[in-house]
DNA sequence: CGGCGTGTTGACCCGAATCAAGACCGGTGG
DNA sequence: CCACCGGTCTTGATTCGGGTCAACACGCCG
């Protein structure tokens, strides 16, 4: 079974404009002038490592925008079978879907701070600036570009392969000022990331002993990896192990 | 090895006054005094079966509404390997995009009839009507939620499950006004499908026989299903076998 | 009628799941 | 400080579902 913790966490209100995560958040591209009027609708909310923003069969009242943390997006079938659809942090924003209810959860990984806006205070928003509709569909067509690879790799690559392409997907994620180029922090576990890529977390294990020992990543304490040969590593990815 | 087609096709000036599709299009939610400027930014493309409204690597210049006909959506790795991400047709949308190239292939299944947009002149039309860009940003996110449940079918459901899965969705996307209700005209091959549900046409083929057995379903020319059993359908589908 | 693309079915094999044991690591309390 | 404990990770042995290989059936078209 897998815990799903406890909704819940404390609200303040935002001020945008002090936002430490803003150029990456969806307000990214709105000049100044329109802040008062997106920071009249957000409220920033915090959580615990292991708290749900929302889970499952909520209403899909709000869509959340990540400033700093880390959650985890994931659907479970009735007999526990769980997949994870994703890892977000800092700028990606979550909550948007076509559907009345979310049909996913969504879990805090460490503490979390996100913004956090109605969905139908955001539609008046939209008219009044089209640039942020704009800015909010192309995340949308970004997200759905994320999912159509990932559907590649669960559906037409191995085990290693997989595994691979999980490295490579956290690597070029990684913000370009970055204190540790080279090496990788994955705040989930081994579990997470099985079930992220359809694997089993003992086959997750496996891969990266493998991979350790062909000198392409060493590792320390588990949640944090080393890459030591890149190109080998998108080689392994792509099928040219 | 997998036949790429001839990219192509014949163009002709759109009407949208007297588009047969129009209910479920994009345009869907306009009032008529709207589609003038529609029209002026949109063509009609017509497609023989085989050919590729667009390849990988093409430059994503164009979004495209399927009018008439059907097509499929694929991926393929340097080796060879394809996922397929979608089998499409009237009302879907296709060639929306973060990239500034697509990474997918859209192959027609049959003779096609689709409605061509530049993504510029849109872009400039959805400032001016923003309840055509909430609809096109609406179907963007009805799309990232179909890909989610496809997510979950293909990491987490096995071969039965799959397929069953796969009838389901096939159930469920037939518009209620429909000559044959309880029977499914797939005018894919059981290749396309398995490469849809991450599996081999072998594998495809022993679930349709499988269903076939435990009277769920019956087939008619291998490309007619039909439901015997809906109820125990939906079972498999989740599992619960 | 023959040929080819597509679909079905069977025999065998292999990669990842499952089952199981032990190692590691961080936190807690004596 | 160290002993203990629970959660996580690693590694090994075995099993099994679906892949692979192969043969044949079906249906469509020339």
């Amino acid at each position: 079974m897998v815990s799903i913790g406890v909704r819940g966490g404390g609200y303040s209100q935002a001020t945008c404009l002090s936002c430490p995560a803003r150029p990456r958040m969806l307000c990214a591209g709105l000049d100044d002038e329109f802040l008062p009027a997106l920071n009249a609708i957000s409220s920033k909310v915090t959580l615990e490592k292991g708290e749900n923003l929302f889970i499952e069969g909520d209403r899909s009242t709000y869509v959340y925008n990540v400033i700093e943390g880390f959650l985890r997006l994931s659907r479970l079938g009735q007999d526990g079978r769980r997949q994870v659809l994703g890892f977000l942090t800092t700028g990606d924003y979550l909550g948007h879907t076509s559907r009345s209810e979310y049909t996913l959860s969504a879990e805090a990984l460490s503490d979390l701070k996100v913004c956090r806006f109605r969905r139908e205070d955001l539609q008046g928003l939209l008219s009044t600036y089209p640039r942020f509709e704009r800015q909010f569909h192309h995340m949308t067509a970004g997200l759905l570009d994320d999912m159509l690879d990932l559907v590649f790799t669960i559906g037409r690559k191995n085990a290693l392969e997989r595994v691979a392409s999980f490295l490579v997907y956290q690597m070029d994620r990684k913000s370009v000022s970055d204190t540790m180029p080279g090496s990788i922090w994955l705040p989930m576990t081994r579990a997470d990331i099985a079930d992220f890529l359809g694997l089993t977390l003992e086959t997750v294990s496996r891969a990266f002993s493998r991979m350790k020992k062909n000198g392409v990543i060493s590792i320390d304490h588990a949640h944090t990896i080393n890459i030591l040969d890149r190109g080998r590593l998108i080689d392994l990815s792509e099928g040219n192990g």
